[in-house]
DNA sequence: GATAATTTTCAACATTTGTTGAATTCATCA
DNA sequence: TGATGAATTCAACAAATGTTGAAAATTATC
C-alpha cells in the first residue's frame, strides 16, 4: 500500500487530547481516563510516556510555548534589524501580538485550545504562576527591555503595568470563553479580531 | 456574660473558607473535606446548608456579586444624577472601577479572595460563562448603554470590545497571581494599584 | 529468524471523592 | 418540663481517582 500516511503516534494524540481537555476544564477538572478515552489510548500509556499527571500537563504547556517564544523572538529581532536597533513602539507590540494572531488566523484548533489553556494557567494562582514564569517570562523580559529602550524617559514601573494590562486584555480575549458573543447578543464574535 | 460577640455562624464560616479555597484552586481543585477542615466544621454540614457542591460554589459567587452590583449601580446613578443624565466617559468608567478599588483598599481579605475567584470564573470556559452571565451581565449591559449614550457616534461593536479589554486587564490585575511582582523583580507590587 | 528493547495492554491497588441517612445535640416555645 | 423543629455529628456508601507492576504485543537490531 503506497503513499499511506501513518496515524499520529499515540504520544501526540495524548498531548492533543490533554491540551483540549485541560483548556476546557483546568488541571483538576480532567481525569486521566477522560484524556485516554479522548485519545483512544489506554490509561496506563499516559504514565508510561509522561509520568505523573503534573508532568503531562507541563509537557502540554511547554510544547507550544517554545514555538510561540521562538516566533515572537524572531519577530522582535526582525523589527530591530529593520530599524537599526530602534524599533518603534508599534513594531514592538506588533512583534508580540502578530505571532498569536497568525496562529489564530490559521484556524488551527490545537492553537485555539492552547491559547485558552494559557488563559487558564495565567489566572490560576497556585503553580500557574510557576509555569508562566518558567515558560514565558524570559522572553517577556526581553520585550520589556525593548520597551524601556524605546521610552527611556518612562517610569519603568509604568512599563510593567502597561504590559500587565495588555497581557490581561489579550489573555481574556484569546480565552474564547464566548463571553463577548453573549454579552453583545451576537453583535460581536470572538472569531474576528481586528487588531 | 455581657457584651459577648457570638462567633460567626457556621454557615458563614463555610462560605468564607470555600471562597478562599475556590479562589486559590478552582472548583475541581478543592474538596469538600478541605473546606470543612478550614472552616472547622463537619463535612456533612456543607450538604445540609448548601446542597451539592456546585450549589455551594454558586452561593459563594453570588454573595458578593450582589453587593458589588449594587455598589456599581449606585455609583452610576450618582454620576448620572450629578450630570443631568450625561455623565462623562471618565465618570462612567470610574463608577465601574471605584467600588472594586474601594473594596480592595479596605484590605478585606474576603474581598481579595473573591476578586481572585471572579478572575478564575471569568477564564473558565465551561459553566464559568454561565455564572458570569447570570451574575454580572445585567449590570454590565446597563453600563454599556451608558457608554453608547455617551458616544452616540461610536460603532457599538467597538464599545463591546472596549469593555472586553478593560475587563480583561482589570480581571488579571485583581487576580493577584503575583505575576507582576515576579516579572518586575519586585519593582512593582500588585498591592498598590494607582488608578 | 532469534534476541533485545520498546511500546501497549490488562488488571488491580489503596485513597479519595461527593453524598446520604440515621442518630444526636441544641434551641424554641407551649 | 416536655415536645417540636432545626442544627450538627457520626459512620458509612458506591463510585471514581492516580498510579503501578507484570504480562503481552510490537518494533528494532544483529
Amino acid at each position: 500500500m503506497p503513499d499511506y500516511t501513518p496515524p499520529a503516534p499515540k504520544s501526540e494524540r495524548i498531548l492533543n487530547a490533554a491540551e483540549e481537555l485541560f483548556a476546557l476544564h483546568g488541571f483538576d477538572g480532567v481525569t486521566l481516563r477522560r484524556i485516554a478515552t479522548a485519545a483512544e489510548v489506554d490509561v496506563a500509556l499516559l504514565n508510561y510516556h509522561f509520568g505523573v499527571k503534573k508532568k503531562l500537563f507541563e509537557a502540554v504547556f511547554l510544547r507550544r510555548a517554545e514555538i510561540l517564544n521562538e516566533a515572537r523572538l524572531n519577530a522582535l529581532l526582525e523589527a530591530e534589524a529593520g530599524s537599526g536597533g530602534q524599533p518603534s513602539l508599534e513594531q514592538i507590540v506588533s512583534a508580540f501580538l502578530r505571532p498569536i494572531q497568525h496562529f489564530q488566523l490559521t484556524g488551527d484548533q490545537g492553537w485555539r485550545n492552547y491559547l485558552a489553556l494559557v488563559a487558564w494557567v495565567n489566572s490560576s494562582s497556585v503553580w500557574g504562576e510557576e509555569m508562566m514564569h518558567k515558560s514565558f517570562d524570559p522572553l517577556v523580559s526581553r520585550f520589556i527591555e525593548a520597551l524601556k529602550k524605546n521610552m527611556p524617559d518612562a517610569d519603568p514601573q509604568r512599563v510593567y503595568w502597561a504590559y500587565q494590562f495588555l497581557s490581561g486584555a489579550l489573555t481574556l480575549t484569546l480565552a474564547q470563553t464566548g463571553r463577548i458573543d453573549r454579552l453583545s447578543d451576537g453583535l460581536c464574535r470572538e472569531s474576528d479580531l481586528e487588531t
